[in-house]
DNA sequence: AAAACCTGCAACCGCTCATTT
DNA sequence: TAAATGAGCGGTTGCAGGTTT
């Protein structure tokens, strides 16, 4: 429903991108194929796995929703615990905070904070994101030693 | 009963950084 | 060393389902 697909022209050739939600059937396109070759060349992959996808889409899939360790349902009360407590040391590293967080990815974290810890936490201001890596990588180690 | 509004979440977009050539 | 390409991240959007009026 309200999929969209999108035509790229390449000389003779009509490559189709789809977008919006995916349908099982392309789930089990994409599990199947990781399950054969497990690693991936993005711009390949979809080709091979014939999916009409990019393969930033696939891989948000698989990173996402489709990967067999992740957890789903709510959150227990330690992870909100953890959550919280890396929020306020890291900031919006949500991906930082997934790696603490086990199960659970970076997209799945930012979007439990900004639908249940926002207005719980609205007045702590945490600092603003670092624009570099490097600097991120810095943080993540100083917080692993204070931990 | 149905229209309007709200909430939660999957997915996309644009950007930065890392790696390769 | 610089340019091109690939990969990952965070912000944001769009929509389905639930709730309120």
């Amino acid at each position: 429903m309200g999929e969209v697909v999108f035509q790229l022209q390449h000389g003779k050739n009509t490559d189709y991108v789809k977008k919006g939600a995916w349908s099982p059937q392309e789930d089990k396109k994409l599990i199947d194929y990781i399950a054969k070759y497990r690693i991936w060349n993005r711009s390949q992959m979809p080709k091979f796995a014939g999916l009409s996808r990019t393969g930033k889409s696939c891989r948000l899939r698989w990173t996402n929703y489709l990967r067999p360790d992740l957890k789903r349902g709510p959150f227990s009360f330690e992870e909100t615990q953890t959550v919280i407590r890396m929020y306020q040391s890291l900031g919006n590293r949500w991906s930082a905070i997934a790696k603490e967080v086990l199960s659970r990815t970076d997209n799945e974290i930012k979007n439990f904070y900004h639908t249940h810890l926002k207005k719980h936490l609205g007045g702590t201001k945490v600092e603003v994101k670092p624009k570099s890596r490097k600097k991120v990588k810095q943080i993540e180690m100083s917080t692993q030693k204070s931990l």
